[in-house]
DNA sequence: GGACCATAGTCAAATTTCTGACTAATCTTA
DNA sequence: TAAGATTAGTCAGAAATTTGACTATGGTCC
């Protein structure tokens, strides 16, 4: 009952249509919520029949038409009820943590190497956040715009995002070293 | 298709029953992967119907019986095959980025409430990973254990969790300082 | 002495999420 | 000039997850 509550955040930040939707939540929604295509678009539809996003065709030329939603005032009403209910606790799931948990009983050669590339990505995230965040802010630097600028939201939980990702980088580079540094070496078993 | 892989992965440390898995996937385990009692007894039903794990009765006088299940020869196998398999890429579902996404449309005094309580909890969080890291390296110091200790699997998830909720209370307490910030000050709209 | 907490589970149903396929037009790249 | 990517969706079915019960016994708190 939440993926509704992120998708009405997401239209906080402006029109979009369900494809648009789908490119937030493969990118900066997705490193507090993550969603596929269709599960959005079903959102969408729930959320307009509920009165909460009203949507507008629009007719295009080059590219097939496409429907654009806006929050409506029951949908902010109900966005700003849901931002008063208790939070439920926040959850990872990574089947690479699942790995490393069973480190001591798997190939440590493939592990590293899934470590490496996991860092590696966490590694581009990171810059793809940087990129964000400067475009969101413009020419104010992040205390300025952090003080004064319009729509914070999204600056927050990027720079939550970004965090999140620079520690997973380092975190599986650390790991990466530790189960190096064993592999050939004695061991207690 | 991977709570198998989680619930293999946590018995690598040991026998435990139902209920001893479903608390560990409540503080150890959670930080990586989540699941509710029912989940885990329906799951050890089935790993047990493959052949992943045995399980054995053992009777008890003050207590209700107990199952205790370890991996099998087989499980392992099916741990190392899915350790070699491509990971699937990490997500966060939390409710308060969520409500941080949309921080610029609700109440900020709910939400700064909100986030304080949430860094109080990853501030327990912290003191719990530490208490059982020291549990699990014994006298030695972390370089020592990482080096040469049996079992790294777990304390390196451990690690990762500790950075996790230590990361989280920073993120949270900042937050709630920019939004207490901007509350009555002149921002953009 | 009653209320509640911990141990140790089980069951059914509703909801959510994921897998995989399918349409259809245009724009880009080799 | 053919293949593939991009835009913009839709549909059905399977699998996973959550909700909300319910059974028992023993110990602890007040």
């Amino acid at each position: 009952m939440a993926l509704r509550h992120a998708v009405l955040a997401a239209l906080l930040e402006g029109e979009h249509s369900g494809y648009q939707l789908a490119k937030s939540f493969d990118v900066g929604m997705a490193n507090f919520w993550h969603a596929l295509p269709q599960q959005l678009y079903a959102e969408l539809a729930k959320l307009e029949a509920d009165g909460l996003v009203a949507g507008r065709e629009v007719v295009q030329e080059a590219r097939p038409n496409k429907r654009l939603f806006t929050v409506t005032d029951a949908g902010l009403t109900e966005l700003r009820r849901f931002a008063c209910a208790p939070s439920k606790p926040s959850f990872i799931r990574d089947d690479l943590l699942v790995k490393v948990a069973a480190a001591d009983a798997v190939d440590p050669a493939e592990l590293i190497a899934q470590l490496e590339e996991r860092a590696a990505i966490a590694s581009g995230k990171v810059e793809l956040f940087d990129k964000l965040m400067h475009k969101m802010r413009g020419e104010l630097d992040e205390t300025e715009y952090l003080a004064r600028g319009a729509q914070v939201g999204p600056y927050l939980t990027c720079l939550r995002g970004r965090r999140f990702e620079s520690e997973n980088r380092e975190w599986c580079t650390e790991t990466a070293s530790v189960l190096r540094a064993r592999a050939g070496v004695d061991v207690q078993r």
